[in-house]
DNA sequence: TAGTGGTCTAGACCACGTG
DNA sequence: ACGTGGTCTAGACCACTAT
């Protein structure tokens, strides 16, 4: 009696929407066969009233232990997630609207909506309205400032331009290697650079990334792109930096450091190890730099 | 004919709910008898189908006119927060449940749900499933780390102890004077200490608080009392931080900060100032620290 | 068993942007 | 006029917690 529920509803509510794209509505065996299922007897339909759910729970094998079961929710973010990383739609483009999602995965509308909250929440797209949701990207000003902390003291902030020193293919270091989660010794594209203010040399920067992701990237594809460097590994390299996690010490200048900076030797600077991760938290990004906080600031908002 | 609506959707949909708490249920007759208004007929109620509304905007002078009208859910919103900086309820004490909310707004569950989940967000407010929505306060482990972001190069975060070299009332400086949005030369509390892990000094911190927030914060009352700082203005003196702005530098240890520090003359510090918010975005502290990053590091996390 | 937050649905209307 | 996201409602059921 407790399995009384039209199909349709049965497919929404506990399919495991995470295995086939398309997969057709029908009770799995499994559930059906289920001997001792929850407490999740549907009443009568209440004339036309709303949605009618079954149980979520897959396999019911004893009520106190918890599979990994998410909400319905979840597994659309997961879907969508998944398209926005195979490049199903690219960034800058529009994701296709709530309704035909919803229709696609056979979900109302406000599953697909907190679905592409969180999506939203997370800086993976972007809302407009009256206009659509757009994968996010890294040519915007509105996208730069995230990964780009050391502010002016005065005025408003503006874009370094950049002097390339380095930029050669290597065998990863331990560190750099463990950090990037590849064995060390593979290759590693490795890229020096200083960033000035106004002339005034600010930042210096070492930065390794995966041989294999980035390969084929000079100096002369770095020189020539005009925008922000995450913007280039996004366009021409198909990788997106979703999130960074920084570790922020003091140091002091050394000679070759202070050499670079104009600066004298010993000079208190910051430094700034940062791991960026693209989709599935994977690390795709090492960073070191050295500020010069003589005229800028690291700006943080704890919230 | 355009004005048939129950008067309880009336209330919901066009009140404007920040005047009056307990504000009775009966169309206004500024609304009722505006002449021009927007194209807000409502049709037959089609037989107990889901809410019908009435147009939200307050007064139609002209359709292109947008005042200040936010929706419902954040007027909502405004009214909690009023209500948990009033001290309605008190950090730790559960709020009343959404329903209850619900019925004390004349709105529907859902729109208490999603005022409430901003506040969650926002960190004012915690949810916990099966037992309530709770005052967020700085008494948890959980709470505890938001605003402390010095971490071991290795091991567990562990809580530092404090010496307090000096707590006393003073005129306030004028940069902190304009930090604190008070009038230059205005009564502060200031306080400096270091603080130590394992019994090595690391961090030295020189804190100003409004002196008529902190009316008797004293020396003794600091070293009394166990757990964080936050915990003690929160319960103590009725201030509770919500929020923060860090901007960090490096710098290099004087004679002075060398002796508190025990480290060279020299020796490159993080330093950080911070400014922290109360309700409605009021600063009550300005904090500046100096911290050894020996074997610590400031973790940040960018997203 | 009762109460709370968490998920899901279906449908209405609004605000915005574009043709 | 139409399509998009944004707001709001009403109601159902689930998961969790406490009594």
């Amino acid at each position: 009696m407790a399995f009384v529920v039209k199909s349709k509803v049965m497919s929404a509510a506990t399919q495991n929407l995470l295995n086939a794209s398309g997969a057709t509505s029908s009770a799995t065996s499994e559930s059906a066969t289920n001997g001792a299922s929850p407490a999740s007897v549907n009443g009568a339909p209440t004339s036309g009233g709303p949605g009618v759910h079954g149980s979520r729970q897959g396999a019911g094998t004893a009520s106190s232990s918890s599979p990994t079961f998410s909400p319905l929710y979840q597994q659309i973010k997961s879907l969508i997630t998944r398209s926005l990383q195979s490049g199903e739609w690219k960034p800058g483009e529009m994701i296709p609207s709530e309704v035909e999602l919803a229709g696609r995965f056979k979900v109302s509308q406000g599953t697909v909506r907190k679905a592409i909250d969180e999506l939203s929440a997370e800086n993976l797209v972007v809302r407009r309205q009256g206009k659509g949701t757009f994968v996010a990207t890294h040519h915007e000003a509105r996208a730069q400032f995230r990964f780009l902390r050391l502010m002016p003291d005065a005025g408003e902030p503006h874009p370094a331009d950049s002097r390339f020193l380095e930029v050669k293919r290597m065998r990863g270091p331990a560190e750099v290697a463990r950090l990037l989660d590849i064995k060390s010794g593979d290759s590693v594209i490795f890229i020096k650079r200083v960033q000035a203010f106004d002339g005034a040399p600010t930042i210096l920067e070492e930065i390794w990334l995966p041989g294999t992701l980035f390969k084929g990237l000079t100096a002369e594809r770095l020189n020539e792109y005009k925008g922000p460097m995450y913007g280039l590994f996004e366009t021409e390299f198909g990788t997106r930096m979703i999130r960074a996690s920084e570790k922020i010490r003091a140091s002091a200048a050394d000679e070759a450091v202070s050499a670079l900076l104009s600066v004298p030797v010993g000079t208190a600077l910051l430094s700034v190890e940062r791991v960026s991760f693209t989709y599935d938290d994977k690390p795709v990004e090492v960073r070191r730099g050295l500020y010069l906080t003589e005229h800028h600031h690291y700006q943080n908002e704890l919230s």
